[in-house]
DNA sequence: GTGAAAGCGCTAACAC
DNA sequence: GTGTTAGCGCTTTCAC
């Protein structure tokens, strides 16, 4: 505190000479090879202590080219990051698998075109060896700067233009495609879909299932397409959905909460549900036990999703042979009392 | 450990070759400083183009003692993470101010004891110049580091043992004692509370502003503790109140994720909300207006919380003399129908 | 086993 | 205005 100044950080030559041996031989003991005797790294160890040394990354980073930390890039609509429980889930996965291998994880948003701009300069800055992007849409320009640097990638979700790099994805279509079956076995004739977010695989694939499911007896007018996977969006699309055909019987929301949404407005319709309308989501996120009845919907695996994409660009970052493909994961239909 | 033959990146060097210059000269461009000439800026401009040329940002934080990054720490329980949108909230207020300064902001997640310790070493690493706390508790490993490396730091919340660092806090007490007033003049006698997370200050002050309002009247046997600010720990605190008080007239949950699982249960018990208890929350996240009928609580400014506190790192890093002090910012009760 | 020396890519003094 | 020269703190041959 007598220094306005933060004190100078001790370094490799300051615990070389408190230790009476050279920076070499320092050097040589933080990175753990053999070749120390123990007479020098018990004086290295107390001068470590002593001095207070802390190795300095940036100084490692630049010689090494490398700098044991993953990026995970966040780029996501302001009330999707706020609300979306799988985001949160994602990255707590990814973090596991990464701290696990002794990476440091660097969550980064991407919120403004002022971030995205400075994103492309910090990735290439060797700071980061790798990245995890989660919720790339196409045309992206994180996807095109990442791709254009070469840098260690992998995606949580499957744009069409990420070329061959790595992903890890769920089979969005199938499971949209069995959630919608299921429902129409419960005796639903018309049934409808709020289908968000159809600028995003995600989105455009659970349309394709349900319209899988559907085969023959598939109505457009009965899908209205909403911007968010989100409770406002859900409410929005049921109103819409309700204004054109009174007499709907089964909803697919393509979120929990665009569910949980159209729930609400179904109710203050007057529309029981599940008697008069059954109603189904995605993800089985907290919203699916908030709702009254609780939601049937598709569980997400959104840690193992975390897991597995940073299991992919570790194995790149330490020097995969191939880039990887994709990994596509199960996603289980979780059938409650809401149809 | 062999790496893969990722091409070479271009250096200032190769800038200078290509554009016939020195790299003293292109080194002054980029840092935008006057004396270059217009024919030397336009020949570098070019060759930065054509050599593609990314300046290494692990290279440039050596030499400048500075990486224009700021980390933000979040350390929360797993359920937290995923469910609380003022985390969110927060963060994107803190990029908000940060990206503006032009500085990266990078999310670290403290989620195990291995997360923390690489932190220490990663924040002490001149990777980052300065760090943003969010939900520290007392006598956090974390805390203890960031003190003894001295590191710029604000944080969001303000644990006892911060010392003179710099924080940004809403006043939890008097909100609190703020909305349970409200609650009691609606003629409620028997007031209970859920009080979670009395292991972090917004915990305890919640409580405090609860005792602060029934002055007299308060009776410890309607505060039910549990862990964490969660749906499902709101459920179990209200079990424990409704058998210990069956004619419990009022609850103020300290979070409206708890006041929802609060309302679940009374409402499961047979009680009319607001008619036969009348429930308050705290944050006025999305829970409150998921809630039937919809949840009266204290706004809490958390997009506004992480703008602070990303200025408060901010003038640290800048030089600022003094190193801070705390600021508090208001929370406004929002009453809306479930008391 | 260990020290000396050569950089990693960049910026900042200081000549010219 | 621009080139030259030192390093920033670290790892890594390569002699000894």
């Amino acid at each position: 505190m007598e220094h306005p100044q933060r004190r100078r950080r001790a370094t490799v030559h300051d615990v070389a000479v408190e230790a009476g041996v050279s920076r070499g031989t320092v050097s040589r003991l933080l990175n753990g090879q053999r070749y120390v005797s123990d007479e020098a790294r018990q004086a290295i160890e107390a001068a470590i202590v002593k001095v207070g040394f802390v190795p300095n990354r940036a100084a490692r980073s630049l010689v090494m080219r490398r700098s044991q930390a993953i990026g995970l890039i966040v780029h996501e609509p302001h009330s999707l990051f706020v609300e979306d429980p799988n985001i949160g889930s994602i990255l707590l996965g990814a973090n596991e698998t990464l701290s696990e291998a002794d990476y440091q994880m660097a969550t980064l948003i991407a919120d403004s075109a002022r971030d995205i701009a400075r994103l492309g300069n910090y990735l290439s800055g060797g700071l980061i060896d790798g990245v995890i992007i989660v919720s790339a849409r196409e045309g992206d320009a994180i996807t095109r700067a990442v791709t254009r640097l070469d840098i260690p990638a992998a995606y949580v979700g499957h744009p069409r233009d990420i070329g061959d790099a790595a992903y890890v994805a769920i089979d969005n279509r199938s499971a949209a495609a069995a959630i919608t079956t299921r429902l129409r076995e419960t005796g639903r004739s018309r049934i409808g879909m709020i289908a968000a977010a159809l600028d995003r695989d995600s989105g455009a694939d659970r349309l394709a299932g349900f319209t899988d499911a559907l085969g023959e007896t598939f109505d457009p007018s009965l899908v209205e397409s909403v911007p968010l996977y989100s409770y406002g969006d859900g409410q929005a699309g049921m109103r819409a959905l309700l204004a054109r055909h009174p007499d709907i019987d089964g909803v697919f929301a393509s979120s929990d909460a665009v569910a949980a949404g159209a729930m609400d407005i179904l109710q203050a319709a007057g529309r029981r549900i599940p008697a008069d309308v059954g109603v189904v989501g995605f993800d089985d996120s907290s919203w699916a036990m908030r709702c009254d009845p609780p939601l049937s919907t598709v569980r997400q695996p959104a840690g193992d999703l975390g897991r597995a994409a940073a299991a992919a660009v570790l194995r790149q970052v330490e020097g995969a042979p191939a880039p990887g493909g994709g990994t596509v994961l199960d996603c289980p239909v979780v059938w409650r009392s809401s149809a």
